[in-house]
DNA sequence: AACTGTCACAACCGCCTAACG
DNA sequence: TCGTTAGGCGGTTGTGACAGT
């Protein structure tokens, strides 16, 4: 017998999530914060699973989340760290704090996977390889590599294997490569030194924005359902204090309202007040690309505004994930802290000798990965 | 226009672990 | 110490969008 479900399989819906849920979940963790997810379809009527409330808001609805369009920088960043890390996807994406294991694994499942196979097979190489070692991870390129050759060419292989994970772990942690920047101690203090302190006081605008994003999605997808479900919202929130709706109407753009029309959808202005710890308010509006456009503004005429009470429990970006997998973290920094610290202490020794590491080390999957991107 | 195959991604499933009584 | 369970994680699936025929 296994485990029994995490809730009762009977009346729990399933499938992607609407706008009114999404809101009605944002705005619930918004007073209570992020946590207890078992009470949070017995409080909030939410028709799903706990489990998937946590998901949810942890992959598309907590602020601070980017997403689509892996940079470069961040392709190089998965790579060298899933060959470091193997497919521990949250241990990776703590050091991408914008991005979710989720979306990471699913960017690697569809896109790096197929283009590192492209790449190794174009080089010739054995592919089969490759292939586990993505799969498992850098661990099993040692391992797989050992039972080939003999003991003291084993403990050279060591070696250089270990030379060559330092240098592929310095060079994802450091491919911004300011000679200035000093590599963060762990990916809080990563995070906060990429995002100013102005972060803080958005972090619930960018939660809205998020929703802002689907609700737009979700009107150009199903036009037909807009006025009925916008009405719906607004009842929705209308009832819950903490989270106050203007205009949802197709009344005159100009005075700032949701254009639900589809000809005049794209023109959409949504405005988005965060009134804790600052008076930083943000209008994000779409351009006719669909893209967010987003410009602080003290402009409350407006339009679809979310605004958040004085009183933000927990909402940090940093409370999302990383207290969320703190755990992990745990288990994952640690080590990876002291190789940082190894790192920054043998950086210059390093640099010296990385010519020749990467020669020898030719033969690892890590290092091949390294030199096709 | 209709059909088929492929891709991308959101969501689900099941296992594992830590916390708690 | 043991049993239970919430939360977390990685693997997998389902489905809509798109491209090709």
């Amino acid at each position: 017998m296994g485990r029994p479900p995490c809730c009762e399989k009977t009346g729990v819906k399933k499938g992607p999530w609407t706008p009114e849920e999404d809101i009605i979940l944002v705005s619930y963790i918004q007073e209570h914060g992020p946590g207890n997810w078992r009470n949070i379809p017995t409080n909030t009527g939410l028709l799903r699973c706990s489990k998937s409330c946590r998901l949810r808001w942890t992959n598309y609805l907590r602020p601070g989340i980017k997403r689509g369009n892996f940079t470069e920088h961040e392709e190089k960043m998965i790579i060298h760290l899933q060959a470091l890390l193997g497919n521990r996807w949250a241990a990776i994406a703590s050091y991408l704090p914008q991005r979710t294991d989720n979306d990471i694994k699913n960017y690697w499942n569809t896109h790096l996977k197929k283009k590192l196979n492209k790449k190794v097979e174009s080089h010739g190489n054995d592919a089969h390889d490759h292939e586990n070692n993505h799969q498992e991870g850098a661990s099993t390129s040692s391992s797989s590599s050992q039972s080939r050759i003999s003991k003291g060419q084993w403990e050279r292989r060591l070696q250089t294997d270990i030379h060559t994970a330092k240098q592929a772990l310095c060079e994802a942690l450091s491919l911004d490569t300011s000679p200035n920047k000093t590599i963060p101690i762990n990916p809080e203090e990563q995070q906060q030194q990429q995002q100013p302190a102005v972060q803080a006081s958005m972090t619930y605008a960018s939660s809205a924005e998020n929703i802002a994003k689907l609700l737009q999605n979700w009107m150009k997808n199903s036009p037909n359902s807009t006025s009925s479900s916008s009405s719906k919202i607004t009842q929705q929130m209308s009832l819950n204090n903490n989270l106050s709706v203007g205009a949802l109407s197709s009344s005159s753009p100009s005075e700032g309202t949701v254009n639900v029309a589809p000809a005049q959808g794209l023109d959409s202005l949504f405005s988005f007040n965060s009134s804790n710890n600052s008076d930083v308010s943000q209008s994000v509006s779409i351009d006719e690309s669909g893209n967010l456009i987003s410009t602080p503004e003290n402009n409350n005429a407006g339009i679809f505004q979310v605004e958040s009470k004085p009183i933000l429990p927990d909402f940090k970006p940093e409370s999302g994930i990383h207290q969320e997998e703190s755990k992990q973290n745990l288990e994952t920094q640690v080590p990876l802290t002291l190789l940082e610290k190894w790192l920054l202490d043998d950086a210059n020794a390093q640099a010296e000798q990385e010519d020749q590491l990467m020669g020898i080390g030719m033969g690892m999957a890590m290092s091949e990965t390294a030199d096709l991107f």
